[in-house]
DNA sequence: AATGAAACCTGACAGC
DNA sequence: TGCTGTCAGGTTTCAT
């Protein structure tokens, strides 16, 4: 479900509601979602409190301040992070704590105010996990291998990262050890922005068209962030509310249906594994 | 290094 | 109505 713009949507609302609050209890029923053991999970958030909330790639990461040991208890305070990667349709809501749980709730976090943190996941391949605690926490090592940012990184390093991969565009998009947070949605609007069949070879791109495409991934993406994400069928923010930015899709989801630039007809096909749109009139293979 | 397929899940929808 | 097959915003793992 969630790319980029819809995780940095959410991370937005959670920033304005978590940090300097607690996590007063915590319930797991569906222990599956977890990376961390369930007993270890529950013991170090109850009673933890939310630091910062921020985002890598698709992942919401919010830095804790672990519970003081009674050992521990003169040291400085130690943090670790609690990470949530959403799969396909998690959701992170925060609702009040009377709200019944809709099916496929998961995980429950209550704060206080009564209000509480709701993890709901219809297809369940979304994971969360906690760190260790430390002064100085860090991101697990499958994360630390996980491409630039990017709405970060500069162009010219983009264009010379695209230029030494062998592999087709679309694939390179969504691999994550290229770019952190791109997904098959903004993959496609990114290319068609570019001009760029999904199928090139992004070794064989000239500079200036690898630029067109670093251009287009940002415009893509901010215009989404602008628009609070696009909402397929489960997307929604922190508070429940669907963003509006599948209005402005210009080949995703529009398979067959006429190019909004030259008329023809948008084809689509798998690429990468994935389903993929464009235009052949206007994203050509040949150049 | 790159690609493809399969696995992990539920729900919506089309076709019969 | 109900069955079957296909598809869906993602990632990981394994074989080639």
């Amino acid at each position: 479900m969630p790319e980029l713009p819809e995780v940095e949507t959410i991370v937005r609302g959670l920033r304005a509601r978590l940090p300097g609050r607690r996590i007063q209890e915590v319930a797991v029923t569906q222990p599956s979602i977890l990376r961390t053991p369930a007993a270890r999970f529950v013991r170090a958030l109850e009673g933890a409190e939310v630091r910062e909330v921020s985002r890598f790639g698709k992942h919401i990461v919010m830095r804790m301040q672990a519970v003081r040991s009674r050992r521990a208890a003169r040291g400085s305070p130690l943090s670790f992070f609690w990470i949530v990667h959403l799969g396909m349709t998690g959701q992170l809501i925060v609702s009040p704590s009377a709200q019944p749980a809709l099916p496929h709730t998961h995980a429950w976090f209550e704060l206080d105010r009564e209000e509480s943190l709701r993890y709901i996941d219809i297809r369940r391949f979304g994971r969360m996990e906690i760190t260790e605690p430390s002064a100085q926490p860090v991101l697990p090592a499958r994360m630390e291998r996980h491409g630039p940012e990017p709405l970060e990184i500069s162009e010219q390093e983009f264009i010379e990262r695209l230029r030494s991969r062998k592999a087709r565009l679309k694939a390179l998009l969504l691999d994550q050890r290229f770019l952190r947070g791109v997904g098959n949605i903004y993959a496609d609007e990114s290319l068609f922005r570019a001009g760029l069949h999904p199928a090139a070879l992004a070794s064989r791109l000239s500079p200036a068209r690898a630029g067109r495409l670093w251009h287009a991934v940002r415009e893509v993406l901010q215009e989404a962030i602008a628009h609070g994400g696009s909402s397929i069928s489960d997307y929604v923010d922190a508070s429940g509310q669907a963003g509006w930015f599948q209005e402005s899709h210009r080949v995703y989801g529009r398979g067959g249906e006429p190019c909004l630039c030259c008329g023809a007809r948008l084809r689509r096909a798998i690429v990468a594994g994935r389903g993929t749109a464009w235009c052949p009139r206007c994203q050509r293979l040949n150049h």
